[in-house]
DNA sequence: GTACTTAGATAGTGCCACTCTCCAACGGAA
DNA sequence: TTCCGTTGGAGAGTGGCACTATCTAAGTAC
C-alpha cells in the first residue's frame, strides 16, 4: 500500500500523513527504493489509533507521540507500560503549591484514597499525573465555595472503580500483552468522552424531571 | 476595586483580564470617570469561574462566553437555561453521516437510550451535542474494532445516572434559581476533571492488582 | 519517452489565547 | 500647580500548534 491508498483508506490527508510520519507518530513505511514506501495493514490500523486519539480524545500530537511510545517500551512489564501511558495522557495545569485551597484539596483526596484503599499510584513514591489533575480540580471548586465534601466525592470514586473493572474486563479478552497495552490506552481514552456525554445526557434529564414544571 | 486589585486577587494578570473584558465574559466594572472603572465582589467571583471553565475545564474562550450567556438567558426558564448551558458545552468532532461505523453507533445509542428510558434530549426533536458526541466515541471504537456492546454502555449510563443525581442533589442545596443554574454549569464542568482522574486512578488500581506479578 | 506520482524536506497558514505598546485621562505627592 | 506613576481602553504583535502547500529529485505507467 502506497501513501495515497493509506490517506484514502483512512479519510486522512496524505499532507497530514507526512506530518505524522515526521513527528514518528507513525513508524515509516518499508522502503522499496530511494523515494517509494510501502505501508501495510498495521499502517492502516495505528494511524486509525491516533486519529482516535487526536480527534477524538483531543488530545495534542506530542502526547499521543508519548502516550503511544510508553505502551511500546520494551524494557518494561506489561503492567509498567501501561502505568506509563495513562502517565502521559492529557492533565490539566498543575496544582500551585503554596495555596491553601490546593493543600485542603490534597488533604482531601488523600482521605479518599485511604477509604478506597488505593495504594498502587503511591507507593510509586511519585504523585501521577492523574492525582494532581484530581487535585487542581477539587481546589478549583473550593475556591469557588463549591461543594465537594469527601462522600460525595467517595460516591465518584467508588464509580470510577466499577468502571474500571468493567473496563479491565473487556481487557482481559485480548490474549498477548501488546493487545492488552493497547487495549487499556484505546479503552481509557475513547471511553472518556463516551462518559462524559453519558453524563451530560443523564444530567438533562434528570434536571429535567426535577425542574421542569 | 479596581483592575490591578482584581487582577492581585485573582491571580490574573491585568493583560488577560482586560483581554476578558473585551470578549465579554467579564461584565464591564462599574465607570466612575472616563478612565477609571470600579470592580466588585461579583466581578472577582465570575473571574474565578471563568478561568475555572478556561484553565481547570479546558474549555475554549468563545465557548465559555457562550455557556455563561445560555445560564445567564432571561428569556429562559431555569430547566432551559441549563440544558443551554449543557449543550453549548465543548463536544468533540461531529460524527460522519455516511459513515456505516457512525450509523451503527447511532442505533446503538438509540437503543441505550431507550433501555434507560431518556428521552427528554430526544423529546426536543434535535440531537443535542452531547448525543453526537456519544455516537461520534463510539463510530471510532467501533472503527479501531474494540468492544462497544450495549450491556457494556449500559453500565456507563446507570453509573453516569447516579453522578447525575448526586450532582442535582447538591444543585438543590443552593436556593435561587440564578445560583442553581450556575451551580450546574460549575459542577457538570469541574467534576469532569475529578471524574477522569478518579478513573484513571482507579485503573492504575486494577491493572496492578491484576496484571502485577 | 513523456506525463503523472511519490517521499521527503522546508516554508507557510490559520487559529487561538494571550501579551505588549500606546495614549489620554486621572490621582496623589511636592 | 506641576510632576509622575497608574489606569482603562484599543489595536497590534507573539508564540504555539496542527496542519497544509510548495518544491525537488526520483520513480512508474502507458
Amino acid at each position: 500500500m502506497r501513501l495515497a491508498e493509506l490517506s484514502e483508506r483512512s479519510g486522512v490527508p496524505t499532507a497530514t500523513i507526512k506530518y505524522y510520519l515526521r513527528e514518528r507518530l507513525l513508524p515509516p513505511g518499508e522502503r522499496i527504493t530511494a523515494t517509494q514506501a510501502e505501508y501495510g495493514e498495521e499502517h492502516l490500523r495505528r494511524l486509525r489509533l491516533v486519529r482516535s486519539l487526536i480527534q477524538v480524545g483531543r488530545m495534542p500530537v506530542a502526547t499521543a507521540r508519548e502516550v503511544l511510545a510508553a505502551s511500546e517500551d520494551e524494557s518494561l512489564s506489561q503492567n509498567a507500560r501501561m502505568g506509563a501511558a495513562i502517565w502521559a495522557l492529557p492533565h490539566g495545569p498543575e496544582p500551585d503549591e503554596d495555596d491553601p485551597h490546593a493543600a485542603r484539596a490534597r488533604a482531601q483526596v488523600d482521605a479518599v484514597l485511604r477509604r478506597m484503599d488505593w495504594s498502587h499510584g503511591q507507593e510509586l513514591g511519585d504523585t501521577s499525573p492523574a492525582y494532581r489533575m484530581l487535585v487542581a480540580a477539587i481546589a478549583s471548586l473550593d475556591r469557588l465555595g463549591y461543594p465537594h465534601d469527601t462522600e460525595h466525592l467517595l460516591v465518584h470514586a467508588r464509580l470510577a472503580g466499577e468502571l474500571a473493572v468493567a473496563d479491565l474486563d473487556l481487557v482481559e479478552t485480548y490474549d498477548t500483552p501488546p493487545e492488552r497495552v493497547e487495549a487499556v490506552v484505546a479503552l481509557t481514552v475513547l471511553y472518556e468522552p463516551v462518559l462524559l456525554s453519558l453524563r451530560r445526557l443523564a444530567q438533562t434529564e434528570e434536571s429535567g424531571r426535577r425542574f421542569e414544571k
